[in-house]
DNA sequence: TCGCAAATTGAAGATTTCTTCAATTGCTGC
DNA sequence: GCAGCAATTGAAGAAATCTTCAATTTGCGA
């Protein structure tokens, strides 16, 4: 009795739903990084850099090994490129839809319509 | 002040991230369909299907479209296909690694010590 | 207008995920 | 061995998301 697909694809979204753990996949895929370094890139407390690292292993999109006395972390396969862009593209797209609409409404109403009151 | 694109990606996959979204993005890629039949297509009961098309509405991946007295879903655009299809690709990578190693496992410990106890 | 079916909305309680802290493990050099 | 830095872990409270129910909106036909 597997996992239904649509089940997994969902956890698999889910998993790269948190800022920290798209930071850390974009930042892997110029190659194997320390945690060290990622502590540098990531505006982030260094346990919780931790919980979203183990998120990630959990899941096997990343995978770590010890360096001596640091710990360094990979992307685990190729593909995650392609997703990320894929998604990048998709974002584009809606984040261009919405700003059209809103020039559309701007077009038709006061200057102020959008921001009065709040 | 923009939101920061990472925690703009972050947000987007969280959209992804439940099975009965997920399902209903697979079957608007065949075209546009009216909720009804979306409901004969996904087990899930009519209101909660309505909150999960809110948030998939939200985020502006699909529109509504009021027909008589049904409504018609659509994608808002042409890439989602092209994302879903880039995430099989690294579930099904992701999967079988898991199998791989599991198989590893197997091949050096008694057959039943990784269900035994649950 | 009334009743009916389709779909959405708002709100509440249940569940899940996040953040943070203290405690722990692993490695290196003294 | 033990002091010190790197990283992880477990646990608890805070915050976000899910599910469900009752109430509402919209369009259609009697």
């Amino acid at each position: 009795m597997p996992v239904p697909l649509y089940q997994a694809k969902a956890e698999f979204f889910r998993m790269l739903g948190h800022p920290v753990r798209i930071r850390v996949l974009e930042l892997l895929q110029d190659g194997p990084m320390p945690v060290r370094e990622l502590l540098a890139n990531i505006e982030v407390e260094r346990s919780n850099l931790s919980q979203q690292l183990a998120v990630l292993r959990r899941s096997g999109i990343v995978t770590s090994a010890r360096e001596a006395d640091t710990v360094v972390y990979s992307l685990a396969g190729p593909d995650v490129a392609e997703l990320l862009g894929a998604a990048r593209r998709i974002l584009t797209e809606l984040i261009a839809g919405q700003q059209g609409l809103l020039d559309e409404l701007r077009a038709a109403l006061p200057v102020d319509a959008l921001t009065r009151g709040r």
